[in-house]
DNA sequence: CTCACATTTGT
DNA sequence: CAAATGTGA
């Protein structure tokens, strides 16, 4: 009879595409047993947005050389999680399930279901942390209560020890058999992006050895002036990283160490960046305290507000595809469409003028950056989105509109960002603003020759109409919540 | 209870 | 400098 520690460990890899830093691979290399690496497509990632999904099918290309190269698989299997994972385990033999945890409430629910079902069976099922600096459980205020605010946050955990990082397994070994595997190519992930793929792959460099080398660089050559350069579009100022820690190629605990060894030289711009990391864990947070924040209102008293939710409605169609006239909100949804990132800057600019000049639901903008963001990740989005709305959790006072012109005029002074993504007007466009037209579906019927449109909705007006809205729903809110 | 304070701003 | 409420210690 087979011991039941000599039996493999399944490791299910959801957002977690790497070998360092990985607390369940490195358990389930522990001890010799042969580790059978699996990626699941469910309904779920049958869910994700074009882009990401496309961003998911280049990092699986290359987790699974990455795995070959050392003489494991990545096994593909399509189905419910739990159905394919019982096959395997009946398949396999199998002894015990690892992965890494996942905290939006679908996960949750489907991995606590799945844990509890094969414990049942008698199969170790267990999930290990990873993609979290502190896992969420463990940060709390002085009362007990999950965190609204980021600066107590960021004050309670800045001086936490971080796990430290943790090496790529020796070996991994094989099974005696390989269950059979599906081939990614007939997954056809993100086909739905059609001309769009193409323009993205120029603009991506998946994998776990391309997000080492990104923080490498960012560290030598970044870090230092990241304070002051990363509020500016128009150059390389920020880390880069979005999509690595998007997608688990990259663990936060191996930037934070990198960042923290390099604390001398980075001086003010490694706090800034530890911040960052940290504003990632705020978004966790809130997510895995109130799952709710991906769908509503955080703070319910604006459920009345008279949002357009029009999809349809040309101004939003013009918002979506870079057509409003204001170049720093176009610039940025291009850059959005060309490499499947925004700027930071660019993200606050469109998200405000979507919810304040157009007055639009903030979940139009949510659903839009999921469908085209390869970074896309449901916290940060979610958070962003309520932050820049003003239903999130935030003190920011309602009359806190952008301006997207004197926005321009204050981080894009010499024009760059704004001729990097606007082809319209220019004699000779650079190639990432002709990428945008090589990207767009032909049914949208734009050029480069076209003439920049004018702004749909001006700076000043519709600032003037979002204040007055505004204003109206504080008295409304206020009769609502105390009769 | 009190009191300090709140990412990213506009005019 | 506006301007006001919720958060957290």
């Amino acid at each position: 009879m087979m011991r039941s520690d000599d039996r493999p460990v399944i490791l299910w890899l959801r957002r977690d595409l790497r070998l360092t830093d990985h607390p369940a691979l490195t358990a389930a290399c522990a001890g010799g047993r042969p580790v059978i690496p699996v990626f699941i497509l469910d309904d779920q990632v049958a869910a994700l947005g074009a882009a990401a999904q496309w961003r998911l099918g280049q990092g699986l290309e290359v987790f699974a050389r990455t795995l070959a190269d050392r003489g494991s698989r990545l096994i593909l299997r399509r189905g419910p999680a739990q159905e394919v994972l019982q096959a395997l385990i009946a398949e396999s033999g199998a002894g015990a399930v690892h992965w890494t945890r996942a905290y939006d409430p679908i996960s949750r629910e489907r991995d606590g279901a799945i844990k509890s079902a094969l414990k049942a069976q008698g199969i170790d099922a267990r999930s290990f942390p990873g993609s979290l600096l502190f896992e969420p459980w463990t940060v709390q205020t002085g009362t007990g209560g999950p965190y609204r605010v980021f600066t107590p946050m960021w004050k309670t955990v800045r001086g936490r020890d971080v796990a430290p990082p943790l090496p790529a397994p020796g070996r991994i070994c094989a099974p005696e058999a390989w269950p059979v595997s599906d081939r990614l190519q007939d997954w056809a992930l993100g086909t739905a992006m059609r001309r769009g793929a193409a323009v993205l792959a120029a603009h991506s460099a998946p994998g776990e050895a391309a997000a080492q080398d990104r923080l490498a660089r960012f560290i030598d050559e970044g870090i230092a002036r990241y304070e002051q350069r990363r509020d500016i579009p128009g150059v390389e100022g920020t880390s880069g990283l979005s999509e690595y820690l998007a997608l688990g190629e990259i663990a936060p605990q191996r930037c934070w160490h990198a960042a923290f060894a390099a604390r001398e030289r980075g001086g003010a711009g490694a706090e800034t960046f530890f911040k960052e990391l940290v504003w990632r864990e705020f978004a966790y947070h809130l997510m895995y305290h109130s799952p709710q924040i991906l769908t509503g209102n955080w703070r319910s008293e604006w459920d009345d507000f008279p949002w357009n939710t029009d999809r349809s409605d040309p101004r939003v169609i013009a918002w979506t595809r870079g057509r409003t006239g204001m170049p720093f909100v176009d610039a940025a949804m291009r850059e959005m469409y060309v490499t499947g990132r925004m700027h930071n800057r660019g993200r606050m600019i469109v998200a405000s003028y979507l919810t304040k000049h157009l007055m639009t639901h903030w979940r139009i903008g949510m659903d839009w950056f999921a469908e085209h963001l390869t970074d896309w990740d449901p916290a940060s989005n979610a958070m962003g989105w309520q932050w820049s709305a003003g239903s999130g959790p935030d003190a920011t006072p309602y009359f806190r509109v952008f301006n997207p012109e004197s926005q321009l005029a204050k981080f894009d002074r010499d024009g760059s960002y704004r001729r990097a993504w606007i082809a319209e007007g220019q004699v000779s466009p650079p190639d990432t603003a002709l990428d945008y037209f090589r990207a767009i579906p032909l049914c949208w019927g734009l050029a480069p020759g076209d003439p920049y449109p004018a702004p749909i909705v001006s700076a000043q007006e519709g600032r003037r109409l979002a204040l007055e809205a505004y204003q109206n729903r504080s008295v409304a809110g206020a009769h609502d919540g105390k009769t």
